[in-house]
DNA sequence: CCTCCACCGGAACTTACGGAGT
DNA sequence: ACTCCGTAAGTTCCGGTGGAGG
């Protein structure tokens, strides 16, 4: 039996293509950073002070997704930090995944070492305990709030405001906050106060070019590739694709990586362009895969009645996809959302990219969505199948 | 030029739940 | 034992709206 493991496991050892993967993987931040020299100094320059044990002004990150910001960041903070670790300290919330301000406050709360439920606190209560906690550690402190854009528009700019301030109620420490955004327009939503103490040095983070991924991939491919394995041309390919999406780098990488494990499988020993473009499709296949996974029930099963109404050739309305989707609850024995929540639900598959939804107006016959799937029927159907509470539609 | 369809979409409220504090 | 809290998902209520057809 473990025979079978061990010859997985040598398989892995001898891996024809990768020197070692984890260069590749999108977490890793390498020792230095190509093409963002300018934006490493600039951050440097505001930043130092913390090594003097001084407050830095608070700072405003924008930039597309993939351009390292968030690189970038942790870069010159984990190096300055290392410089003067007793003068300063950090701490690093992804706001996207921690989107409640009660989770971001527990998180810093938890980075400084402090330890807070799950739930059950009152906001104001968990606003004490992190005041008492950056009081404790008797220090400067910068807060990362990677993509706050995420937070701000669901909960509102209240925690920033109040985090802005929030040195006024300190005495033993002086916080600085670094916010990290992708979305440049979101800033003007903010309360003026906010905006002028958050940006009180701002920088933009521009896209890469098809030259400067080119680059980047060229340097990691050196330490993750094994020699020969990944020529020139291919590395061409990926950063002319991921240039052409608004020079992401994380993409460039993801799919030379998802290339190399396509390779891999494939038993090849070299990395050709059908990989590239093979990894291309497996890259939105499995991200499509993982979001109609985790959609709550009641969104599978409007997704379901799309899937079924556009049979028929012809742009779905709402109010089509809610007639189907009753009909589906009444076979299923089950309660139905109301329209209203539909809606919403269509809007959520519209931005997670699984349909396009737009607004039309037909005049007399009133303002509608028209719904389209922007995915294959085939494949959306294989993982909605993969829901047991969903088979026994099939009769 | 006005009407009126078939929804859109904001906002406040409800319910169930897991958990804390006292 | 009892009260309070935040979250997630959903409901209720309701004002808004672009343009085809009269």
């Amino acid at each position: 039996m473990s025979d079978i493991i061990d010859g997985i496991v040598a398989k892995v050892q001898e891996s024809t293509i990768f020197r070692s993967r984890d260069y590749m993987r999108p977490e890793y931040v390498p020792d230095e950073l190509p093409h963002r020299e300018e934006q490493i100094k600039a951050l440097g320059n505001v930043l130092v002070h913390a090594v003097k044990g001084e407050v830095p002004n608070n700072l405003f990150i924008y930039g597309l997704t993939g351009t390292g910001k968030t690189a970038v960041t942790k870069f010159v903070l984990s190096n300055l930090h290392k410089r003067a670790p007793d003068k300063f300290s950090f701490a690093y919330v992804n706001v996207r995944q921690t989107d409640t301000p009660y989770r971001v406050m527990a998180d810093v709360i938890e980075f400084l070492g402090g330890k807070v439920p799950f739930t059950g606190l009152s906001t104001a209560e968990l606003h004490r305990r992190l005041q008492r906690a950056l009081n404790d550690a008797r220090k400067v402190i910068i807060l990362v709030l990677d993509e706050v854009d995420a937070l701000i528009k669901r909960h509102g700019d209240e925690l920033l405001y109040r985090l802005t301030r929030i040195n006024g109620e300190l005495s033993g420490s002086k916080v600085s906050i670094v916010g990290i955004t992708n979305d440049v327009t979101f800033v003007d939503e903010l309360d003026p106060r906010v905006k002028s103490s958050l940006g009180e040095v701002e920088q933009v983070f521009p896209p890469y070019n098809a030259v400067e991924l080119e680059d980047i991939l060229k340097r990691r491919a050196i330490v993750a590739f094994k020699p020969g394995v990944v020529n020139e041309d291919v590395i061409r390919l990926c950063a002319a694709l991921a240039a052409r999406e608004h020079g992401d780098a994380r993409r460039a990488l993801d799919l030379l990586r998802v290339a190399g494990e396509i390779a891999e499988r494939q038993g090849k020993s070299i990395v050709t362009a059908d990989q590239v473009y093979e990894a291309r499709t497996e890259i939105e296949r499995d991200r499509m895969h993982d979001v109609i996974k985790t959609l709550p029930f009641h969104s599978k099963l409007v997704l379901l009645s799309i899937v079924d109404g556009s049979r028929r050739e012809r742009p779905l309305t709402t109010g089509e996809v809610f007639e189907i989707y009753r009909s589906l609850t009444r076979k299923l024995g089950l309660e139905s959302v109301t329209q209203r929540r539909v809606s919403d639900i269509l809007n959520e598959l519209d931005m997670l990219g699984v349909i396009t939804a737009s607004v039309v107006n037909r005049g007399r016959y009133g303002k509608t969505k028209e719904i389209k799937l922007s995915i294959d029927r085939r494949s959306i159907m294989e993982v909605l199948n993969e829901d047991e509470r969903l088979v026994s539609i099939w009769s």
